[in-house]
DNA sequence: ACCTGAACACCGTTCAAGT
DNA sequence: ACCTGAACACCGTTCAAGT
């Protein structure tokens, strides 16, 4: 196996991801044509087609590679046993997604691909699984506290499941919610669902 | 004015509107085509662009009639003094969607098409504006005992924007994440946010 | 193997002609 | 005024030919 030509080849996909989520950016992902990202790659039809076999595939690259943030910092926090409360791992997932992330907007433009394009939808929940699972890993100290000494492992690991679930939706609930009125402070969202739904 | 012709022309763009709604929960709105509504409609191009100008006004006609759904009932209880809490506005408006409303997928699809077109963001905006007043009539009842007695109108009113803003977007999440991931209990949903984040 | 760019099929939109 | 459907411009994709 040529492992220069394997470098080369991620490299060059990576630099047709890049003039392409520039575009994305820009013009969005509906009025965002090859044509563009030839011209911002500089470049030709066929070399972007002997990267990936079609529009599709790239955008599923794109989705694999930059759509979801990670959250190593809370992963590690939780395995080390540190009680993040959900609301905490919220917020700062919430920062990083504003500070490192893609814009919401484009972000909203990729669920709405997705549901009309079953691969897509499959790469999103694969990236998106890997997510739940940091996302489960950071609030397993705060449920195993919340449940008790006596709760059993199934009983920890379902309400795991169901936590990382709704600070998920959560999250997703502040990127649909800028995307379409503009931007609110992530603070002011939690501190207000919280005066809103908790007591 | 001829008022046949009106009446005529507003039942034809409906005609219109409905079979493109068809084929959109069938295919997508990538994937549908004006051929594909010719054919569903059974009238051709021309008397299609006779109606609307091109395929994002018909899409804007789409969103304003059937995007988002009426809360008649909830408004009312808030009208006539009704103190409900925003969990119960939120258990109660997302029964409704998931009943009247348009299938959670088609709604994210057209979030995302509203990212890229700034008339359809416009029209969605519009009646997502008055989906946010009558939010805040039902919950006025319920900030003002927040509140307390003393609370000048300014704050009432303040508070209820707030409170609006975070019922529609925790309704977004629950749109958003149940597109992607598929169904979960409106009551369910809504009882681990509470147990997420109240204390 | 990677790349070029002209050619092809398809889709949104227009428009001369019909009622 | 509403409608018809062929024609046009544009976009995703292919493919014969080049390195």
């Amino acid at each position: 196996m040529p492992k220069v030509t394997d470098a080369y080849r991620d490299a060059r996909r990576d630099k047709i991801a890049r003039a392409a989520l520039r575009c994305l950016e820009r013009k969005g992902v509906h009025d965002t044509s090859i044509a563009d990202i030839v011209e911002e790659s500089g470049l030709s039809t066929g070399a972007i087609y002997s990267h990936f076999s079609n529009k599709a595939e790239l955008a599923r690259y794109i989705v694999g590679r930059f759509l979801i943030v990670r959250i190593d910092a809370l992963e590690a926090a939780g395995r080390e046993g540190t009680v993040l409360p959900p609301r905490d791992v919220l917020t700062r997932m919430l920062g990083i997604l504003t500070e490192d992330g893609l814009p919401a907007p484009l972000i909203v433009q990729f669920w709405g691909e997705a549901m009309a394009d079953p691969d897509l939808h499959a790469e999103m929940t694969r990236t998106a699984g890997r997510l739940g699972a940091s996302l489960g890993i950071a609030v397993t100290p705060w449920v195993r506290r919340e449940l008790g000494d006596a709760a059993s492992d199934t009983a920890v690991a379902e309400r795991t499941a169901q936590t990382a679930r709704t600070i998920a939706s959560l999250a997703q609930g502040y990127i649909a919610n800028t995307a379409i009125f503009g931007p609110r402070d992530v603070g002011e969202y939690v501190e207000s669902v919280v005066a809103a739904l908790g007591d």
